[in-house]
RNA sequence: CGGGGUGUAGCGUAGCCCGGUAUCGCGCCACAUUUGGGAUGUGGAGGUCGUAGGUUCGAAUCCUGCCACCCCGACCA
């Protein structure tokens, strides 16, 4: 087994799953479709759960928790919705077990058969509006704004890591508004929430748009979504805020009493980003030599690794390296510091690289005769040695954190740019499609139709239709009839 | 659920056509020399060959059933 990871240009999903295993990230589990998150893996996730989490709050929204199981008549009260989600549910039918009369093992008592089933949930607009059906009575009751971390089961055919898992790790917000326009604004709201975590967090430039009819969330009057650019061309819906209009305050008989004294119906909301992210922020940034991570969400941020012969030669680096630390943990920078003498140093090179670690510090003998560094940075593979007699060890590194986060985002930002094509024939959009790849900027009739035959034809799909979408007026790539204002199209994860 | 493929050590594999108790690499353990970009040498441990049955003196190899996984479709945050 060769030891570097597989080119990225040559095999990109054999890229990204031999990445997501060597950086020590998750691995599939024997359980079908399901994944393991390993736990350098999940302190990366642990640290946008906290960032998130810091943005609901500001913007006043509290965490409850619902159940795992919805009762199957919940999930059919709203047409929609249940429709959209039926095909990949998983179904409790039975609550216990027993020995087999045959000896074979344990099998499923058939005896133990539930009155109804149980849908595990999918998403959980429908326990959380049954909930909120007891909440809300007045207007004082409202705006209700939750949010809860949970684990979701969609039982889908196709699995691949943190992209697509048949369980996966989420937030979802639920809110309830006494007018139309709150509830808009709150759906708007959270989506900013979500595109400004992604970029200013996760360096990752993201498209703010809404779904077209074919692509809205089951139950929605309007989907609102975050599209990021993957750098194998393909597109990756990164989070969703939803509009849901008065349909599950209707589906549940969520009525509030009015100032005025009447009785009317709540306005919804519900809002979510998965691990999935996870995996945008992986493909996002990451090269031949592994992840590459955005400062903001490292695990932690720098590494020193200590270069030594003797035991005397690695106390005198490791009590150096002490005194740095505690300058770099004074500022708020992160630092570990891989002292093993179970592995060598350019094991230990190649392994923070492979995990991504924005920066590292070598420290060797001839750094302690010198009083220098040798700082690393993970984003361009570039190094330096730097002298402490001239340098403030924790302002420079504390710069050049800034300035790989910085830089990330900008890469990816004009690899966005540069994979972003207008095109205004259909013969442009099939050539341009299969030739580069990427956001095809296109005219649209607006039809579902259309959309379908594009589909059909191509795989590619309306991403979205951009909140900043110029209005220029123009002719349907497809059918040649009026369109509004260009979409994005792309092939998607 | 349709079409194709694969199951051999922790991982990746050779052997199968043509039957004789399993090959190589990585990893693991021990010792020595090493340590500024994934060290080298020597020795060592580790296997119900997916599973059940059949053919045979003898099966990883041939035959049959079953199971699991992967890829391509349909589905999707």
């Amino acid at each position: 087994m060769s030891k570097g990871l597989p080119k990225r240009s040559e095999d990109y999903s054999l890229w990204y799953n031999e990445l997501v295993k060597r950086a020590d990230l998750a691995e599939n589990s024997a359980v079908r479709g399901c994944m393991v998150i390993k736990p350098y893996g999940y302190s990366i996730w642990e640290k946008m759960q906290a960032q998130l989490d810091i943005m609901f709050k500001e913007t006043g929204h509290s965490n409850a928790y619902f159940p795992l199981f919805i009762p199957k008549s919940y999930l059919s009260k709203e047409a929609n919705h249940v429709q959209g989600f039926a095909k990949e549910c998983a179904v409790v039918t039975h609550y216990r077990l027993k020995n087999a009369e045959d000896g074979s093992g344990i099998i499923v008592d058939p005896d133990a058969k539930l009155e109804e089933e149980l849908i595990v949930r999918p998403t959980s607009e429908t326990v959380i509006w049954s909930t909120y059906k007891n909440w809300i009575q007045s207007y004082r009751d409202l705006p209700l704004l939750v949010n809860q971390w949970a684990n979701v089961v969609r039982w889908e055919m196709r699995t691949r890591l943190f992209l697509r898992t048949s369980e996966f790790l989420w937030q979802e917000g639920h809110t309830a508004h006494a007018t139309k326009t709150e509830a808009i604004a709150e759906t708007v709201q959270m989506l900013n929430v979500y595109a400004q975590f992604a970029e200013e967090y996760m360096a990752m430039p993201v498209v703010k748009g809404v779904k077209s009819e074919n692509e809205r969330f089951a139950g929605a009057e309007d989907t609102y979504c975050i599209e990021a650019m993957m750098q194998d061309g393909k597109a990756l819906q990164a989070g969703t805020s939803h509009f849901l209009g008065q349909n599950f305050a209707k589906a549940f008989d969520v009525k509030f009493a009015t100032k005025e004294g009447g009785l009317e119906y709540v306005w919804g909301t519900s809002w979510g980003v998965s691990t999935r992210l996870m995996g945008a922020l992986i493909m996002a940034h990451s090269d031949d030599n592994g992840l590459v991570l955005p400062p903001k969400l490292a695990p932690f941020q720098v590494v020193i690794i200590p270069i030594y012969r003797s035991e005397t030669e690695s106390e005198n680096i490791s009590n150096k390296a002490r005194e740095i630390i505690l300058k770099l943990k004074a500022k708020g920078i992160s630092v570990k510091y891989d002292d093993r003498d179970t592995q060598k140093p350019g094991w230990k090179f190649a392994e923070y690289e492979l995990k991504g670690v924005p920066i590292r510090i070598a420290m060797g003998p001839r750094d302690l005769e010198n009083n220098t560094l040798e700082i690393a940075r993970r984003d361009t593979l570039t190094k330096e040695t730097v002298n402490l007699n001239k340098t403030v060890v924790e302002d420079h590194i504390s710069e050049l954190l800034q300035s790989i986060q910085d830089g990330i985002y900008q890469k990816a930002f004009e690899f966005r740019k540069k994979m972003t094509t207008e095109v205004d024939t259909w013969e442009e959009f099939i050539d341009v499609l299969e030739t580069k790849g990427g956001f095809l900027s296109a005219h649209w009739d607006g039809t579902s139709e259309t959309e379908e035959k594009i589909k059909d034809k191509t795989k590619a799909t309306i991403r979205c239709i951009p909140l900043d979408q110029s209005q220029d007026s123009g002719k349907c790539v497809l059918t040649n009839q009026p369109s509004k204002g260009r979409v994005l199209f792309a092939k998607a994860y």
